[in-house]
This record gives structure tokens, sequence and C-alpha cells, in this order.
RNA sequence: GUGAGUGUAGCUCAGCGGUAGAGCGCCGGACUGUGGCUCCGGAUGUCGGGGGUUCGAAUCCCCUCACUCACCCCA
């Protein structure tokens, strides 16, 4: 047996449903909303991942499934969307075609990464993204639309959290004030805090050694630290947010690897999800379509990871519907007429199961109630001779001989009834 | 890249030096044209892989691979 590649899996039937559904509920969430779908290929230019994610991120610096292709060119797996949404944006001038430049993809992204409880080297995410609108309206709309859909989804143990990480302007003062406040006491830090301290101080907010914690808690927070504009964008955010009655906490420490985010940043954590226990994040991005080529646009947006909210749906949330007819064939003459009734009601919009390998009537009975088939529907010699149908209920276990001419619609009928009710 | 745990039937697992097992599931029969309940029967394993110790290894030792969880980082 050659196995899956490590880090990817199947998704088999029986939670697949899931992930129809989850599917279904994303691309209504997002036409309620306004957005629009757009398919990007999940090979890019290397460049733009370097230039859009960001060199100093652990994404592109050892996570890319990057290389060579046979004409010269360096390319790779997308390791997240955005830059992809965003190229696709710039490249075909969408902000002239559409009224409002709203864009949501869905589809793998691929890391290179240990495997663990919530993540794959192949994953899948929704994602998010506008552009043009600097308003903080916006940011509030899209945060209330994360919300919405994990509520649709009925994911009930979900927290939303809020912070801001300033803009070019305010961040550099506010990182100089973190390593001031800092002093000395980087030496207490673990090795993976004193390597963010040079690299990227705002990061040490990560952290979960919980020996650090003391000296991180007195650390100062990035909402003292803004710049008026960036302050009253703030604000507005969470205002609007109270309007929308969302319920969210704001944590200075929420901080997110990505360089390209500005102001507003945004989880929503799944409690049931172990350590990888982020159901989406995301932020505004305002620097970003230009820096790739684009004109000076703003942009906002999140990305989900679906792999993670199906673990988080409830158990029930989806499983395969049954088919609502099982024909049994008794006798060899009976054999043809019954793969013709089975292709008639398919045709007719049924779901329709039958035997093709002579088993005994009784077989046939069981592997019908197995499937839990609705209907059961008898052909054999007495049937064929009176051109009929025995036609049996299997929930109720009544049965009676159906004009054969009449079969299909009868079903189609009790189908439409189902369905109503 | 680092650390820990686990690999035995399709699934969940027992067996822990002496002939590979159970429950569930699957297939068939009892009921030769009628499912669910019951009973009876049946099939299925390179005991993750390789090497070593031993008269003898699923069991002990070494290596390796995979999976799981956690770290890093992130959806």
């Amino acid at each position: 047996m050659i196995p899956a590649v490590r880090g990817t899996r199947d998704v088999v039937p029986g939670e697949v449903e899931r992930w129809q559904h989850l599917e279904q509920v994303a691309h209504d969430v997002c036409r309620r909303y306004g957005y629009r779908e757009v398919r990007t290929p999940v090979i890019e230019r290397e460049e733009l991942f370097a230039k859009g994610t960001g060199e100093s991120t652990d994404i592109v610096q050892k996570e890319m499934y990057a290389f060579t292709d046979k004409g010269g060119e360096r390319v790779t797996l997308r390791p997240e969307a955005t830059p992809s949404v965003v190229r696709a944006f710039v490249q075909h001038a969408l902000e002239q075609a559409l009224t409002e430049a709203k864009l949501y993809a869905i589809g793998p992204m691929f890391r290179y990464e240990r495997p663990q409880k919530g993540r794959y080297r192949q994953f899948h995410q929704l994602d998010v993204e506008a552009f043009g609108v600097e308003a903080p309206a916006l940011d509030a709309e899209v945060i209330e639309m994360a919300a919405h859909l994990v509520a649709e989804l009925g994911i009930a143990d979900a927290e939303l959290v809020i912070n801001t990480v300033g803009c070019p302007e305010c961040r550099p003062a506010f990182s100089r004030a973190l390593l001031d406040a800092l002093g000395d006491r980087v030496a207490e830090l673990c090795g993976d805090c004193r390597r963010r301290a040079r690299t990227n101080p705002l990061r040490i907010f990560d952290c979960k050694q919980p020996a650090d914690q003391p000296v991180i808690d007195g650390l100062p927070h990035t909402v003292d630290y803004l710049c008026p504009p960036c302050s009253e964008h703030f604000a507005a955010v969470r205002e609007a947010l109270e309007a929308f009655g969302v319920e969210y906490r704001v944590s200075h420490r929420l901080v997110r690897g990505l360089d390209y985010y500005r102001r507003t940043t945004f989880e929503i954590l799944g409690r049931a999800l172990g350590a990888q226990d982020a159901l989406l994040g995301g932020g505004r991005y305002d620097g970003l379509v230009r820096q790739l080529g684009g004109p000076d646009r703003a942009g906002i947006g999140f990305a989900a990871g679906l792999e993670r909210l199906v673990l988080a749906m409830p158990p029930d949330a989806a499983v395969a519907a049954p088919p609502d007819a099982y024909v049994v064939a008794i006798g060899e003459e009976a054999r043809q007429p019954a793969q013709v009734l089975a292709r008639d009601l398919r045709h007719a919009g049924l779901c329709t199961l039958v035997d093709y390998d002579a088993r005994s009537p009784r077989s046939q009975m069981k592997r019908a109630g197995k499937a839990q088939a609705g209907q059961v529907l008898i052909l054999g010699a007495d049937e064929l001779a009176g051109g009929r149908v025995s036609l049996k209920d299997m929930n109720t276990g009544e049965q009676e001989a159906v004009p054969r001419g009449d079969v299909v619609d009868r079903l189609r009928r009790m189908q439409k009834d189902c369905v109503a009710s």
C-alpha cells in the first residue's frame, strides 16, 4: 500500500458531508455580504510570497514548497491565499469591473511543517478580502461576518479576539518602548523570546512559556502608543462592533505573524481544538496592494481554516442522506427490468440503489435496510406478469402493488412531501 | 527543525518469550419472494519495516518509517 503523503489526508464519505455543508455555508455567507468568488492557481511565482507574505516570516523562510520548474522559473505551492487574491485583483483590474472590490477564495494551501491536531501540510482555507475601503466600518463588517460564519456553522465555543498593531508611523516607537521596558530582563526569557526581541519584538506576546509570563505581563500595550489616526480607527471599529452587538475581547497580546498587517487584527478561537485553536484570523493590510505592484488601495480580510472549522462543528452538523429507493430483483427475468426501473427513478431525481449480483431476496432486503433506503421496489415473476411493482415502505413495513407506469410519479411525490415536511 | 507517546484483522483493542485473539463490522445461512431482533457458520493479519539476542520473538535490544500530541509557527 502506498500511503498518502505526510500531512495530507483523504476526506472520506461520512466526513465529506461536513465539508460539503461547510462549503455551502461559506459560499452563502460570502454571497450575502457582497463577495464574489475568485479561483486562483495553487502554484505561483515564489517572489509573490516573498514580497507579499514577507521575507521575515517563517512561512517564507522555511515552510514553502518551492522549486525550480523545467523552464527555470522559481515557483511555489501557495502557503496562503492573500497575495494570490491581491495579484488577481491587480492583474485583472477588478476594481474597474466590480462595484465593490470584495473577493473570496476557497482552496488548498501548502506549508511544510510538522503536522499536529488542526494543522496539515496541505490544508484548506476560506480567504475573504476587501479592497479600497479605509473606513473602520468595513473592519467591523468583516469581523462581524467572520463571527456570523462561525455561528452559522453551529460552533458555539468560539471567542472573538481583536487588537491593533498600529501602522508604520507608530509601530517603530512601540517596538522601542517594548525593548526599553524589557531592558536586561530579556536574558531571563526563553530562547525563542530572545530571538524575537531581535527580529520582531511584538511577537514576544505570542510566548506560551509559563516562566516568561510575569515579565510579559508587565510590558506596555500597543494601544498606548498608537498615533492619533490609528487610535481613532481602533475606537471606531470597537464602537461599530458594539453597535452590531458582537461580543469580543481586546487582547494586546494578539499580534499575528504576517508582515503586512496594519491596525486592526483579529482571530476567532475555538475552545475544542487543542493547541492550534485559531479557527480564523485576519486583519487590515493597507500597504500590500501597492507593494505588489498595484494601485495604492487599502485592504482587509481574513483566512479561515476549513479543517479547524470542520473539527469545531457540532458532531451532527451534516450526515449523508440515505437513498430514496432500493430496487430488489427476484429471479433472472427480473434483473434487466430492475435496472431499467432504477434508471427511470434516477432520471426522475431519486437516489436509487439496485442489486447487480443476483443475491437472494433476503440479502437484497438486508442491504436495503442497511442503506436505510426509504422505499423498496420489488420486481419478480408475479409483478412482471401483472405489470406491477411491489412498493414497500421501509419505515412502516407496509407493502402494496403499484402499476409499473405509476411508480416513478408515486415516488417522486413522496419525495417532495418528504422535503416539504 | 526539537521533544514525548503510539503502531496487532476494516474499526476499537487484548495478548508482553512457547501454535495470533475478542468485541464490533463484513459475507452467508436458519427464513429456497421480504430488512431491523435472535441464533449458527465463514473470510480477513507480511503483529509498521529492517536487523540483532534466543532452541523459539507480536513480546527483549538496536535502527528505521508512519501516526498522534506538543514546541517553533500558523488557518
